[in-house]
DNA sequence: TATTTGCGCAATCAAATAATTGCGTATATA
DNA sequence: TATATACGCAATTATTTGATTGCGCAAATA
């Protein structure tokens, strides 16, 4: 493979998920939108590290900006969270698939078989 | 909050998944266990950026080492995976909650209810 | 109008990530 | 026994991350 030293920045719902603050800050506004403040005064950040991580949400496209005079409400865009839901299923469905494969051989080693 | 400079190491299956060769390798994994020239063999990287990816799987006890010979097969252990299904289920919880209160609203304007 | 409040942006910093190269060691093969 | 193979470990490097401080602007309030 040709180098790639570092890393790429990755802007995907994984990534999004992948700090627990972040995943609070999601959880946080199933309840509704809230402004960067209202998000802060939930947890022990400060009011720019919740900035930080609704920027990153934001790049992610998991939270939406909404201006409301000099405040700005994130929504949540739920929809996002389903491309999680998506790699779940295939990740079960090829494990299913592997204890399909184990039953035939546990099939094919019952004692009536031989 | 106490200031908190930098990161701190997390080792939870969030930050597994949070890679997308890692993601690769997890769902190569289902299919059975591997060592690391084998799993190298089916990507672009190479087998000691492969490594690299295998200890964290290892530390986030996403993967088990089972020596034979000289050979160290890396094992799925396809549970720890059940900790983002959990996370999910909450969060789809917690979204059902919002949209029932929205439905109540909804209930409340509709024509006949004034 | 003056002041407070809400928030983004930039600079800065320590620690972590992703990947590389090189080395050492143990197991298998010629 | 000599050699090749499989792999972990350490050092190195570029880049990202999470968080802080300080600044400035726009909007609300006194």
């Amino acid at each position: 493979m040709i180098a790639n030293r570092g890393m790429k920045i990755r802007r995907d719902v994984f990534q999004a998920i992948a700090d627990p603050t972040r995943r609070a800050i999601i959880m946080l506004l199933t309840a509704g939108a809230l402004t960067p403040n209202g998000i802060a005064e939930h947890f022990e950040s400060s009011r720019q590290a919740v900035s930080k991580h609704l920027q990153i949400l934001s790049e992610c496209e998991i939270v939406q900006q909404v201006q409301q005079g000099r405040e700005i409400f994130y929504h949540l865009n739920a929809e996002k969270v389903k491309e999680v839901e998506k790699w779940l299923e295939q990740f079960k469905q090829l494990l299913a698939k592997r204890f399909d494969q184990l039953d035939q051989v546990l099939e094919q080693l019952k004692p009536n078989n031989k």
